[in-house]
DNA sequence: CCATGAACCTGGTCGC
DNA sequence: TGCGACCAGGTTCATG
């Protein structure tokens, strides 16, 4: 489900119930969503700790204890949420802690989702890039790192350790409005183009934030509320549609293994 | 370095 | 209705 409008959605919506709060006890359902640490792990160093500080980091939610971390990845169908009484009839609940007289409840019905205790970020900020929202994705980073690389376009954006927090919805969007095909190689792409791909990414990610991201299928936050970013999208989505554009009719195919969307006309190789 | 395919899971949809 | 095939906002690992 989740990019990093998504995830930076979810992250503010469980911030304003969990800051200043400690967590008491957890209860795991499905064994593989504590990726690198142990109940016992939890009950030892976090349990007790009030939570600092929530933020997003790429697609991973941290929530901050001073001495340790708790980073929590989605994958494609994880909703984290707090509420003030667990539904028993919820059948893919992978875990739950308890805080005050409320829980955080993270379900996830593909089962891909993770949890996982860090002592700080070094771990993540190593394997992760640029976060596309930040000044340090400047012009020249990305006109200098896209030269470096002869690369699928569309296969470089959803590289987690050059830009993070594009998924595939993003780059196809960000793709159209930059009039860039998805097979383009990186280092044949014209100065003009990677810049406007950088507005474009920029503009797709910041607006759709604004809207509380897109809500496709599964994606929820706050325990219910959807995301309206999908009034917006131009491609994705839009096979046998006419491009906003100019018209022509939205192609659908694959590449790096994902259903990619683009305008034939607009997005030239 | 880069591309591809499989694996991890469940549920919805589409065609027959 | 039923059944199989295919698809899904993601990541990682193995292989060529």
């Amino acid at each position: 489900m989740p990019e990093l409008p998504e995830v930076e959605t979810v992250a503010r919506s469980i911030k304003v119930h969990l800051i200043g709060k400690s967590f008491s006890s957890i209860v795991v359902n499905w064994d593989k969503v504590l990726h690198n640490f142990t109940i016992n792990d939890f009950n030892d160093t976090i349990s007790g700790l009030p939570v600092k500080e929530i933020y997003r980091r790429a697609k991973y939610i941290i929530l901050d204890f001073g001495q340790q971390l708790l980073a929590v990845h989605l994958r494609m169908t994880g909703k984290l949420y707090v509420v003030k009484k667990i539904d028993r009839t919820k059948k893919h609940i992978s875990l739950y802690i308890s805080f005050d007289d409320k829980y955080l409840v993270f379900e996830d019905v593909r089962k891909f989702g993770r949890f996982y205790m860090f002592k700080n970020m070094e771990y993540l900020n190593e394997k992760l890039g640029v976060e596309p929202l930040e000044n340090e994705f400047s012009e020249k980073w990305l006109l200098s790192s896209i030269k470096k690389r002869k690369r699928q376009i569309k296969s470089l954006l959803l590289d987690q350790s050059f830009i993070c927090g594009i998924g595939n919805i993003y780059a196809d969007e960000a793709l159209w409005y930059s009039k860039i095909h998805p097979l383009s190689v990186s280092n044949d792409i014209p100065v003009k183009k990677i810049l406007k791909l950088r507005k474009g990414i920029i503009k797709v990610l910041s607006e759709s934030i604004k809207k509380g991201g897109t809500t496709i299928r599964d994606y929820t936050y706050d325990f219910s509320y959807v995301g309206n970013y999908a009034l917006n999208l131009n491609v994705f989505g839009k096979e046998g549609t006419g491009c906003p554009r100019c018209s022509s009719v939205i192609i659908k195919t694959k590449v790096a293994q994902r259903g990619t969307h683009y305008c034939p006309k607009c997005q030239k190789k």
